[in-house]
DNA sequence: ATGACCACCTGCGAGC
DNA sequence: TGCTCGCAGGTGGTCA
């Protein structure tokens, strides 16, 4: 489950069905799916036993669950159980909030990684409090889901981990991936509350406090080329291939685009477009090719039908007719078209 | 600092 | 039918 748009949902869906839940067991079925959490599997659910998920939080696409002890619990803002279907706001980024702390957090770009103290602590006696805030980090890589499932649905092909809950609820966390390529750990947070090994990471341009000038100013500086800088997430986090592609086709920028020489309205402008895209894909669920992207609930999203340019090698340019063209780039592809987004000059 | 390349995985569809 | 090949939404490491 990739981009930024398919984590929200993710995000949401686990705010709804998890936060406030207190975890009973942990079972992982496949050590890959915890390499991240150095410890290794059997500490890793030793450590989340007894504990209440808090509020899920998202950078990104990194989602991560803060670990509260039992009696201090955040905020929870619906009780878990059937609850009427929250209806999606218009896009509308200027009410989103991200995954920003309540008060002031450190302006611009990704935090400097923190020192690395006391990463390995001793197991926790059970109900005892813990000597720092931590949080279960989870990636989704490739192919990853994060299911909400009755306990007793089958298992999926790929399941690798799986999270019971203290109440009867009847439903369990399933950590569902085919390629492996995600995971979940656990991990100190940091005074804001963000988990240590992702301090390098950006926020995303959902958030309220990314900071457009840092953002500009750091693409001015990069010699690099537009769709590299929207692909690094220490630059601008949650842009994956699909939306580079589509902000760039509605920016009218060829990926090989030099960053250099970017004034500050093409900024403000792709920028404008990045947001606008990830908020339509947002609002109708995601883009779904295929039943890999999915909610908690294992739903799919339709923003596939609204892709304007990944995807469409071929098809006609839907502003002004020329065929589409898919272009080998950085062991993916880049879709484009030729007419509108005219290649620079001299290729850096 | 930057970018080219590869590794990590499984599955699917196309072509032969 | 089965084989190989290319391809897939990501990240992170090495090497020049």
């Amino acid at each position: 489950m990739p981009e930024l748009p398919e984590v929200e949902v993710v995000r949401r869906g686990l705010e709804r069905w998890v936060s406030g839940r207190i975890v009973a067991d942990v079972e992982v079925l496949h050590p890959r799916a915890v390499r991240r959490h150095i410890a290794g599997g059997e500490d890793f659910g030793a450590r989340l036993k007894g504990h209440r998920i808090g509020l899920a939080q998202r950078r990104g696409k990194y989602l991560w669950l803060p670990l509260s002890d039992l009696g201090e619990v955040g905020p929870v803002p619906e009780p878990p159980g059937p609850v009427p279907r929250r209806v999606v706001a218009a896009p509308e980024y200027a009410q989103y909030e991200g995954d920003a702390p309540p008060g002031d957090a450190p302006q611009g770009l990704g935090h400097k990684p923190l020192p690395r103290g006391a990463r390995e602590r001793t197991p926790l006696p059970p109900g005892r409090s813990a000597d720092s805030p931590s949080a279960v980090l989870a990636h989704l890589g490739m192919s990853g889901q994060l299911l909400v499932q009755p306990q007793d649905a089958p298992d999926e092909k790929h399941l690798r981990i799986r999270v019971r809950f203290a109440d009867d609820l009847n439903t369990e966390l399933r950590f569902v991936d085919q390629r492996t390529f995600g995971g979940l750990s656990l991990h100190d947070t940091s005074p804001e509350g963000l988990p240590d090994v992702i301090a390098h990471i950006a926020r995303d341009p959902l958030d309220a406090l990314f900071d457009d000038d840092a953002f500009h100013e750091a693409l001015r500086r990069r010699r690099t080329t537009v769709k590299r800088a929207l692909l690094d997430q220490s630059l601008i986090s949650g842009v994956g291939n699909i939306y580079a592609d589509e902000a760039l086709w509605r920016a009218r920028l060829h990926y090989e685009r030099p960053t250099t020489g970017f004034t500050r309205p093409r900024t403000a402008e792709l920028l404008g477009h990045v947001r606008d895209v990830m908020n339509e894909a947002l609002a109708v669920g995601g883009t779904s090719f295929d039943s890999l992207y999915v909610n908690v609930n294992g739903e799919s999203g339709y923003f596939d039908r609204s892709l304007d340019a990944y995807g469409r090698e071929g098809e006609p340019c839907r502003r002004c007719g020329t065929l589409m063209r898919r272009r080998p780039w950085m062991n993916r592809s880049s879709y484009f078209c030729p007419r509108c987004q005219r290649p620079p000059r001299i290729k850096p």
